[in-house]
RNA sequence: GUGGGUGUAGCUCAGCUUGGUAGAGCGCCGGAUUGUGGUUCCGGUGGCCGAGGGUUCGAAUCCCUCCACCCACCCCA
């Protein structure tokens, strides 16, 4: 049998309906902050990926899927959204609109990445893109959104951590500076992060090897190496969150993977999900449409939510769509009747089911195991008095009515 | 890329240690006489036991190889 493609997957009925949730509360919540969607598409010239998300990383090194088009341009399925926004912005001259360019997207992304809990080839991110404003307003903004968004999606326990990861001019310095310190102690660290004082000594501060973290508490702290503009900066979005009553931890160690992050970084953290316990991750990208090759500036800052992992987090039971009225036909003249029937109750917005023909008790079976609300039985004797045998099928009470009582039946507790 | 776990009916799993040609529950289908569901009872459908090879008179069971899925690492949303 042919399966579907590794790190794929089908999203099946009832759960459908929580991504529907999940999707629609977005939507409505980004709404209110007078964000509008955006679609960009799926494929893209890979250096986009390359120069945005940065050459070095692993994403772009062994976890694109990249292919050459036939005419020999190397074609990559975006692994994230916002290097793609930054593009549209630049190629559409959206600068010139009036006011701060506000997007939201959702959609697939692809990274061929070995699979696991929370993490697929093909998985699904709800993000959003402020394009055009460097003020700290919009970054206490944006994050007060997220926690709004969290909130109204019925997401439960979470954390909100917020960090700054300097600028051009200050994080240079400061790099220098880790990567002195962990020459003198990276001896005593577990074996990744001997490697990773080499190779992305950011990441030191990020590791999880209870041994490790008296010494790394002794490492220096970007915040304490910001320069005056990314601090007040940095001060200055906080002031906006306090403002609000937005709660949040302050966490110096928070590091971002991509390279386009400057200043303002943030993630939501949530339990249950194994290993993979990040909901959200953002933060602002100053510099990233220059890397892309711009002379347009798009100074911005936006986030991505992994939409898998939350709708995981959120499934508590969305109910299910309702099948509204079930007609059960007797007969050929009935089977015809149930047709016309159906076409109006469906106008009227209700869900409606046409059994096929059959004896009644499988119909009832099946009314019972479709979970509707109400059985309509149609035969001679409905067709030959003009009213229909309505079975309520929870409380088991069945009566003759009219075609307008039947209306009103179904409007009942609708 | 690395490590561990698991592959038996549509689903959840037992059987494997101590080889003797496959089981349960749920689901699905049908029945308990007339045009009535849920509960109950009865019956039925359904499996190259992940694939290939080996040992053996005989393999779901023991051995080897491969594959798939899951979890974790790396990395990251």
């Amino acid at each position: 049998m042919i399966r579907a493609v590794k790190g794929t997957r089908d999203l099946l009925p009832p759960s459908t309906a929580a991504w529907n949730h999940v999707e629609s509360v977005a939507r409505r919540v980004f709404h209110a902050y007078n964000y509008q969607e955006i679609r960009t598409p799926i494929l893209e010239e890979t250096q986009l990926f390359a120069r945005g998300v940065g050459e070095q990383t692993d994403i772009v090194t062994k976890e694109m899927y990249t292919f050459e088009d036939r005419d020999g341009t190397s074609l990559t399925m975006r692994p994230e959204n916002t290097a793609s926004v930054i593009r549209a912005y630049i190629e559409h001259r959206l600068d010139q609109r009036p006011g701060v360019q506000k997007f939201y997207y959702m959609g697939p992304m692809f990274r061929r990445e070995r699979p696991q809990k929370g993490r697929y080839r093909q998985f699904y991110q709800i993000g959003a893109e402020a394009i055009g404003s460097e003020s700290p307003a919009i970054d206490a903004e944006v994050i007060e959104m997220v926690v709004d968004f969290f909130e109204q999606a019925g997401l439960k326990g979470f954390t909100l951590l917020v960090n700054s990861v300097g600028d051009s001019n200050c994080r240079p310095a400061f790099l220098e500076r880790l990567r002195g310190e962990l020459k003198s102690v990276a001896g005593q660290l577990c074996e990744d992060c001997q490697r990773r004082a080499v190779t992305n000594p950011l990441r030191v501060l990020d590791c999880k090897v209870p041994e490790d973290q008296a010494i790394i508490d002794k490492l220096p702290s970007i915040l304490d190496h910001l320069c005056e503009p990314c601090r007040l900066h940095f001060a200055s979005m906080r002031q906006f969150l306090d403002d609000r009553g937005i709660v949040y931890e302050v966490r110096p160690r928070l590091v971002r993977g991509l390279d386009y992050y400057m200043r303002t970084t943030f993630e939501v953290l949530h339990g249950s999900l194994g290993a993979q316990n990040s909901v959200l991750g953002g933060g602002r990208y100053d510099g990233l449409a220059e890397s892309l090759g711009s002379k347009v500036p798009a100074p911005g800052i936006g986030f991505s939510i992994g939409e898998d992992r939350l709708v995981m987090s959120v499934e508590e039971q969305e109910p299910a769509a309702t099948l509204d009225l079930f007609i059960a036909p007797l007969g050929a003249a009935a089977q015809r009747e149930a047709g016309k029937l159906a076409r109006d109750v469906r106008r009227e917005g209700y869900s409606t089911e046409v059994a096929p023909e059959g004896k009644l008790k499988r119909a009832m079976e099946l009314a019972n195991k479709l979970g509707a609300r109400f059985a309509l039985i149609l035969g001679d004797e409905e067709i030959a008095s003009g009213r229909y045998a309505l079975k309520n099928m929870q409380s088991g009470v069945q009566e003759p009515v009219s075609r307008e009582q039947l209306a009103q039946q179904l409007a009942i507790a609708k």
